[in-house]
DNA sequence: GTGCCGTTTGTGTAATTACACAAATGAAAA
DNA sequence: TTTTCATTTGTGTAATTACACAAACGGCAC
């Protein structure tokens, strides 16, 4: 008998949708969305196993047993096609005999339903009626997609204006991020990641489904913008800073992992407690982002705004040198020189101002040390410059970073 | 016999103006202009002391004559008023018997006669004659002093326009420069001074006088800006910045001498070599001026822009930091320290980083090395800041001067 | 008062630094 | 070719530095 048939059956609510599904196939099911939340399961209680379980009271697929089910590519296989899919058990993450099918609508993948085929027989009959039970969930994520859709369009919409420094004062903030549930207590943070391809659909869809499972409480939400992933931080006011460093790295390592993407460039800015303040760190991140594609080397380490040092505002006196069109007369002295002298002095005063040591600027130029000493007396004799005034020094630390 | 009656016998060219005035004294006479330039001289050639001789042979009076004559008083008189002025011999500068009157039109001085009275007796009828030339020369003198002023006017406008940028091209310039017999070949910079108080007619004139005497070859022209006194200098290319600032040292202490009023800031822009760049030395002398306003101890020292060091660049910065809203948290967290345990961290810090030594900066805190490597242990603790980190350092270094 | 704790000063040590001087190298000039 | 001169490396010394550890100081809570 087919599902078709028996049309007053059909439950038009999605709770009882997998108790329905499971009585025709004869074994537990659960139906899951896209994100692997649970939607609707089967009242089975006897012979579930680990994977099973611990869905169910977490109500959604523990984070392990994802991650077995991408690196055993069936979650690739599910979101290739909408053909059933039978695994084989893995037991590292729990996981038993089962058959899934992934639910589509158009070219999007809404969910998943699970069958645990522990001791049922599939045969062609069970999988047409699996491929029926996906149409059927369809109908009901479908709804649900939608109002989730609406939602988070609301809450990128709110998050846009947070980030322009739009979204109005500390009061009608508050009572927009009440309206969309949304807690803004606590310390928060944008973060930017930066993709070294451009965003396709399978990197977004890995990207919005880690926002969503990984450390779920502290990402408040995600958007893309302009092949950008912006990302609004949430983290307990004590130790903000290094929370959010090491969330954010978690979360770059995990996305590298699951996407096969490396080098995403990430960065965060100002960790503020008021929400009216994340504007500015919006900019901070933007401009940390900038400034790491800008100085790859130099800003190699560097996560956030706070650690870039001088390079905060490099780009100003850069700017500020071509407007007053200052050339260092000192650097453009020492490289005349070494052009004409095959000299490196250039290289070894940056090496020395970077170290604020002889002994270990020398080490790194494979130097004696007396050599350099050597060399930073004829730099002085050359140039007049006072290598002991601070002033001059730090004045120099910084042009050499902009004239080279 | 009055001069009126003899109208026929006065000579209508200046040169002959002095031998008439002689013929009428009895003695050696000289006239000059307001600048001690000579207009005018009789022609007796016996009986001449050292300052006379020595003014003919110059074509002006000697720079340590007119020195002694400020200092002796005379000169102030003949600026008082129109009455002749006995002077007694001053051997100190070889100047013997003098009576002397001074030239007016108006409100203005246009010069001075100078009787030299060795064997000459001076009665009544001779100081009513000296009177009545001093009028004749007058007519003569303006002649030349309107000449003169729009000779200057002329530069004056040309100098305007080469500080504002507005000279046109080099080939432009050159045109001009040749028209109003302007050398600027060699190497140009542009000297700013400030009054401490706002510029008299008195200090006015002054400065006018010695961009007209003191080392005039390197002096092109003046002009006077907001109670601002603006040089254009003129240095041959070898060793053109030490000239320069010895030269613009000369200039000042010499005016404070003169005007005998003190603390008179002077500074000076990028040398060049190409008078369409002129208007970068004037930015430049402009800027470094106003930051030594705003900086007066940290800057006391500096002459030029280059000498500036990151004070360069300071109030970008600065203006970078209020507009993106930014303190550095460093600098906050240990500045609150210093309030609640009243301490002195911050002043450690800076003195640290701005003797870059731990024993000097001990030493100008009179404190133990050990006290003050124990207080940059506390910065390290509280801040979390790396002290061997330069870039960290650097930013430090530059941010205590914005923050304080 | 007593004890606690942050701060200051003193002692000692190993590493680093600045500097002077001598010797070796090596490339360009005579 | 020899000479010259800038450069590099090595040796030695006195000052400086970072660091550990001990002891003294002084405000403040109990």
């Amino acid at each position: 008998m087919s599902l078709n048939r028996e049309i007053d059956q059909i439950p038009n609510s999605p709770e009882g949708l997998a108790d329905y599904v499971a009585g025709k196939l004869g074994c537990p099911v659960t139906i899951e969305d896209a994100n692997h939340r649970i939607i609707s399961y089967s009242s089975h209680e006897t012979n579930v196993d680990d994977a099973r379980s611990a869905t169910i009271m977490q109500r959604k697929v523990p984070e392990h047993v994802v991650n077995g089910l991408w690196q055993a590519g069936v979650m690739g296989n599910l979101f290739e096609s909408a053909t059933p899919v039978f695994v084989s058990p893995l037991p590292s993450i729990g996981l038993g005999d089962r058959i899934a099918i992934s639910v589509w609508k158009n070219k999007e993948v809404l969910g998943f339903i699970w069958a645990q085929t522990e001791q049922a027989k599939m045969g062609d009959d069970e999988i047409r009626q699996l491929k029926e039970a996906a149409s059927l969930a369809s109908r009901h994520l479908q709804k649900q997609r939608d109002r989730k859709r609406e939602k988070e369009e609301n809450i990128r919409s709110f998050m846009h204006h947070l980030f322009q420094g739009t979204a109005g004062s500390h009061a009608e903030i508050e009572k927009q991020a009440r309206k969309l549930h949304l807690s803004l207590e606590g310390s928060l943070s944008v973060a930017v990641l930066e993709f070294t391809e451009s965003i396709t659909p399978s990197v977004e869809r890995h990207a919005s489904y880690l926002t969503e499972t990984f450390r779920r409480k502290n990402i408040i939400s995600h958007m893309f913008e302009n092949d950008l992933l912006l990302l609004l931080i949430h983290t307990h006011e004590d130790e903000a800073e290094n929370v959010t460093q090491e969330l954010l790295r978690g979360f770059r390592d995990k996305l590298e992992e699951r996407t096969g993407i490396s080098g995403i460039r990430s960065t965060y800015g100002k960790v503020c407690t008021r929400p009216e303040d994340i504007h500015v760190s919006y900019r901070q991140a933007q401009k940390t982002l900038e400034l790491k594609n800008r100085y790859p080397e130099a800003l190699s380490g560097v996560t956030t705004y706070r650690e870039l040092g001088v390079y905060q505002f490099i780009q100003e006196i850069s700017a500020l040198y071509e407007q007053e069109n200052y050339k260092n007369s000192v650097i453009e002295a020492i490289k005349a020189y070494d052009r004409s002298h095959n000299t490196s002095l250039s290289d070894t005063l940056r090496s020395f101002l970077h170290h604020n040591s002889t002994h270990q600027a020398a080490r790194q130029l494979h130097i004696h040390t007396n050599t350099l000493l050597y060399r930073l007396k004829r730099i002085r004799e050359i140039t007049g410059v006072d290598l002991e005034d601070t002033n001059q020094k730090t004045k120099l630390f910084i042009d050499l970073i902009i004239q080279g």
